[in-house]
DNA sequence: CGAGTAATACTCACCCTGAGAAGAACGGCG
DNA sequence: CGCCGTTCTTCTCAGGGTGAGTATTACTCG
């Protein structure tokens, strides 16, 4: 950036009021299907409407604050143990003017992934937060509706690329687990057969236990062999998304 | 965000001094290389190092923002004409503490990509803007290089799955020309034969013009078929890089 | 015990890929 | 003018990944 203009603004007389926030896109699979955490908002400008967790963003990392955001409307705690395992990346920036009615506000928008949380306590300043399936999640305050938007295309994206759905179980699941997260962000199913093959023909996405989960399904079937995730960082080869891909013009 | 923080921070004695500006990484090919735009920094901070272009975000949106940056440090139009064929989009957003020794200043990064520029002429406030080849650019101003190198990989990642790389050549290319894209930018050869059998094979990618270069290469060989940008937007199948893809641990 | 269910393995035809080579068109030079 | 090197373009071929379907086996439930 230019000096210059940098000293102009440098005097707090001359600062814009520009906000800086971060909101959160918390995403977890309960009863099998994508849920999106989700709190409703007690004041104007849209009060009683559900809206995205977020908050300032303090003295502290962008990624810190979304952490900490995330940790207050849940009730979890951040650093050690229930959040330990949530996987949080950048999204995406939004700063259109009058994107808030009431000044500048830009968000820095985040992505969450987390196996399924239990249900958020009101801690902190947080208003009822609530976990919500996100085909009913369309009609959101702000411009959050095209946020969730986003870090829904980005979400289904990544889990092409990318062991993210590791992130939505436990430390240690089947196959078939595996395969019902990505049935649930993609929304279709999946051949079980080929799904098998395919995820144990990259290297590193999971590693074998030993072990088998202690009984079969219940409505029948054997007992599946359990497996941690790996060490891979990218998947390769990927798993593709059977449709939504061609065409896209 | 939560209302009653809002109203805190609402108040002007109360913000924190927190600034929003917006670097961009403009990428073009030029004699065979990829390089990006720099400017040399006048004043303390990193007087004297080389910095990505970028400024204070004005009452517009941070795409626009981004655009007039651009404008003025390569003193091209914006709107019409030379820079209407620019491909922008946002990159990620840097908010460490401590970034900017001066004070809180909140980075949205952008990644530009344009055909052969002329040089920049030294329009509005810019200092001596230049293009450099991204081997030589590591050691930048502020944390710029990491900026830089984020834009990078997004950039090599994104000539896989997007027509990206139109966006390098003018309106009418070769299949060749497009080649010498994807080489200088993923820094390795391609097999020509192959290339070209990928790029007609993905729909949308390119369309033929029916016409071919006036003459041959300047060291010979026939003339080549023309070829415009098609209406895709995703390339499927994709263009995946030969090298850095398994192994990523 | 029988029926239904699910985990896992296997087959097969098809497509895409990388590697190599061939054919054809062209510029430069003697 | 004719040769040579260069480059565009097309073709072949073997190998690997894919979707679709099937088979086998191990379990739960009634």
């Amino acid at each position: 950036m230019d000096e210059r203009t940098f000293l102009e603004s440098y005097d707090p007389r001359n600062f814009p009021a520009v906000a800086v926030t971060v909101d959160v896109v918390a995403l977890t699979i309960r009863e099998g299907s994508l849920q999106v955490l989700l709190v409703e908002r007690g004041e104007a400008p849209f009060a009683g409407r559900l809206a995205l967790p977020g908050g300032f963003v303090k003295s502290e990392t962008l990624d810190d604050a979304a952490l900490r955001e995330l940790a207050e409307e849940t009730g979890l705690n951040a650093g050690h143990g229930d959040l330990s395992r949530v996987h949080l990346e950048q999204l995406r920036t939004y700063g259109d003017p009058g994107r808030d009615p009431r000044m500048r506000v830009v968000s820095v928008a985040y992505l969450a992934f987390a196996p399924s949380l239990p249900d958020p306590r009101a801690g902190g300043d947080a208003a009822a937060a609530v976990w919500k399936p996100v085909e009913g999640a369309e009609d959101l305050a702000f411009d959050h509706g095209r946020i969730l938007a986003d870090g829904l295309e980005r979400a289904r994206a990544k889990l092409e690329y990318s062991p993210l759905a590791t992130a939505f179980v436990g430390p240690e699941f089947t196959i078939a687990e595996l395969r019902a997260v990505y049935a649930a962000v993609w929304g279709e199913d999946l051949h079980a057969g080929n799904f098998h093959r395919k995820v144990l023909s990259v290297p590193g996405f999971v590693e074998g236990t030993g072990t088998t989960t202690a009984r079969g399904g219940e409505r029948g079937g054997p007992r599946a062999k359990l497996y941690r995730a790996g060490d891979a960082r990218v998947l390769h080869p990927p798993l593709l998304r059977p449709t939504a891909e061609e065409a896209v013009r």
